[in-house]
DNA sequence: CACGCGTGGAA
DNA sequence: TTTCCAAGCGT
């Protein structure tokens, strides 16, 4: 047997076995029950790793139940129209992941029979798909003994093997990436990369660590040295630009209200909105003339503004918006069919067959509240 | 590589 | 209230 050190972490063989086996015996005795762990259908899987990209478990639950139940199958989703996609991930944030899962599905159909490839190759040439989630589904699906290095690793074992590299350059992850390919249980590779998260979730917190209750603690480095709370390194800054905004809640004759698509790249894509622009100034007249500006330019209608409705804030990862909002009407004699493509008129009971962002929703809480409609 | 891309929870 | 996020990926 080699006892002595077989990589650049110094792991030898006794400690790999220590940490695979206080590792995995800890997740069997702890780990949640969650949606996603009732089978091991890759579809469900992928899915699940895909909504769980930036977002806590708690979030995901609810939306994965109702996904699952709405599109059971990886060709219930692939044939899909992509509003009702939309629809359901309403809420869920970062939405261009669910118009690549789309686009990652109907490829699967078309060029691997409807089976989700298993290959490392295969799996991260796909939409949406990059090293961690192709390690997941990798690992958890096929039970393939693929790193899957997600944040929760990186905390995790920047602590236990006092890896003090800075985890917000993209190069660290394959760093951590050698650790877990020496580390891996092959016996069961699915439970091994799991039980890393969980304990990340659980135990091995971002703040104040459950030191006193985790299975790892004699074989920490960090917890050794005293070191455990000054890690991970992660350097790196959070700016968020503020951005005035004026939007409008603007009716026709009919009563019906003027609602507009996103393009389908850059922020909130192909999400719908209320008409809305940025604008530069101090004063009311600023507001309502970009408002109105922006309207004569995208549609061709004349906007006249009422009144103020209200005044919403809403922060984004990199942004946040100050949204005065207007009400009004289009005063225009002219045939107030000859809509754009991407805009239309709604009652305010059909509002909820589209996918708004938050941002939006909380127009439409104004409405309902506020407005006369 | 750096940056854009959502949201709601926790401290 | 402010800060820092939480199972990352595309460009």
């Amino acid at each position: 047997m080699n006892t002595t050190s077989n990589s650049i972490f110094s792991l030898n063989d006794s400690y790999v076995k220590q940490f695979q086996d206080h590792l995995l015996t800890w997740y069997d005795e702890n780990k949640r029950t969650l949606p996603w762990r009732e089978n091991q259908d890759p579809y469900r899987v992928w899915v699940s790793e895909i909504m769980l990209q930036q977002t806590r478990v708690d979030t995901v639950i609810p939306y994965f139940e109702r996904f699952t139940q709405l599109f059971p199958t990886l060709q219930d989703l692939a044939y899909a129209d992509e509003e009702k996609v939309l629809k359901a991930w309403e809420g869920l944030g970062y939405y261009s992941r669910v118009r690549n899962l789309q686009t990652a599905v109907k490829e699967v159909c078309e060029s691997y029979g409807g089976k989700v490839p298993n290959t490392p190759k295969e799996i991260a040439g796909l939409k949406g798909v990059g090293p961690y989630t192709a390690g997941a589904i990798l690992s958890i699906a096929y039970g393939i003994p693929e790193p899957a290095v997600d944040g929760n690793v990186m905390r995790v074992l920047s602590r236990i093997l006092l890896i003090e590299e800075d985890i917000s350059k993209p190069k660290t992850r394959v760093l951590f990436e050698k650790a877990v390919r020496e580390l891996i249980s092959h016996e069961d590779p699915s439970s091994f990369n799991q039980a890393l998260m969980e304990l990340g979730a659980l135990i091995c917190t971002p703040k104040s660590p459950a030191c006193l209750l985790c299975p790892m603690r004699e074989l920490c480095r960090g917890f050794e040295s005293g070191r455990q709370a000054e890690l991970p390194v992660k350097l790196g800054k959070t700016k968020v630009r503020k951005a005035k905004m004026t939007a409008g809640v603007l009716l026709n004759h009919d009563g019906e209200i003027l609602i507009h698509k996103r393009p389908s790249e850059g922020l909130l894509a192909n999400m719908w909105e209320f008409p809305n622009t940025e604008y530069v100034g101090e004063h009311k007249d600023a507001e309502i003339e970009a408002l109105v500006g922006y309207v004569q330019e995208q549609t061709n209608f004349g906007a006249v503004v009422e009144e103020k409705a209200g005044y919403i804030e809403h922060v984004f990862s990199h942004l946040k918006w100050e949204i005065q909002i207007w009400q009004g009407k289009i005063e225009s004699e002219d045939d107030l069919e000859q809509l754009p493509a991407d805009w239309k008129w709604v009652r305010v009971d059909e509002l909820e067959n589209y996918p708004f962002p938050v941002s939006h929703q909380k127009i439409i809480l104004l409405i309902k509240e506020a407005l006369i409609v």
